[in-house]
DNA sequence: GTCTATACGCCGATAGAC
DNA sequence: GTCTATCGGCGTATAGAC
């Protein structure tokens, strides 16, 4: 590549794409090479199975999902707000969804059915928003069942990704958002 | 086989089983060969290509859906009793739920990553629901959101759905069955 | 670090005997 | 209708030259 980053890392920045675009099992290691532009030879010098790509874009994605985070805590003058920021992916992302759905929830569904061994590590892409959103919840004043408010709006989420996905309606999630939204309210202080 | 039963139902049968815990492309042909104690070979007596499979397995749950509903029909004494056995499957089905996520959806979200021609016709599992959801509220006296009302449905019981796959967590699956069953009783006459 | 060449197995699919 | 044998292709993975 032209600049000087490790080509290892342009081989997981584009199996994070085709693995959230194609699926995981879909991508074969000739898609990431040819996204790569190296052959399929030298794949295998910087990662020794398929499984350690995968491995490797988890951690990527959890790394960036926390500072995806971090970044909202900023932004975000208060937990309502910040909430919102989570809500508002389902807009920001819409057209991604419709077309390849969540990819949290879609990596974390194709891996249970494969029995995959990276299957738990995955679902820790869902425990990091949970545990933020839960902590949002706690700063709202609703400690004790923070979690559960917290699961509520993920589950709303991920439904509407799915179903999004399905029927390609840019209306209905437009629609969902706003109730989320109003749903959100009635736990805020006003 | 033992019974009358064409060997061709069989292994739609075991199809649909196996695409369902292992996802359409995770099946190999030996898979289900091997399920239905036939040869490879046989089985292409009986269909020419692997989509033929998938085509017949969603006709299949196509069928089986309706009946389902039509069943609910009957023996739901009201609209709210139907729907709330629309949201109790989430209990019923709950350990198949929890290893392999929603058969409709996990199906729909799979083969809109694969670009695949039968997606559209996986998501007619989703419209049955739908519909028949919708003609529910109708009868309720929401006409003119029942469409909005089947549609929220439909989305947080995929939600959870995804998030008791990738948590494994039964409490959940119940207290958001709980909660949707509060939802439904605001739109029921009282 | 990157390449070519290649091994080997499983995949979907076909041909043809019984 | 069911079988065995086999094909061509693509999948992951390896060996070794540069």
């Amino acid at each position: 590549m032209s600049d000087g980053k490790p080509t290892r890392d342009y081989i997981i920045e584009a199996a994070d794409q085709l693995f959230y675009q194609q699926g995981y099992e879909h991508t074969s290691f000739a898609d990431i090479a040819a996204a790569v532009r190296i052959s399929r030879g030298n794949f295998y010098y910087h990662f020794k199975t398929k499984d350690d790509i995968l491995d490797a874009v988890i951690e990527l994605r959890l790394a960036n999902t926390q500072d995806m985070l971090e970044q909202w805590e900023i932004t975000g003058q208060s937990p309502q707000d910040r909430i919102k920021h989570f809500i508002n992916i389902l807009i920001t992302n819409q057209t991604k969804i419709m077309r390849y759905g969540c990819p949290v929830g879609t990596l974390s569904t194709e891996l249970a059915k494969m029995d995959h061994s990276a299957k738990t590590d995955a679902s820790k892409l869902f425990t990091l928003f949970r545990t933020w959103l839960a902590q949002q919840f706690v700063f709202l004043g609703h400690a004790t069942d923070a979690d559960n408010l917290a699961m509520h709006l993920l589950a709303r989420s991920q439904g509407v990704a799915t179903l999004a996905n399905a029927f390609r309606d840019k209306e209905f999630i437009a629609q969902e958002v706003t109730q989320m939204n109003e749903w959100l309210n009635k736990y805020c202080p006003s």
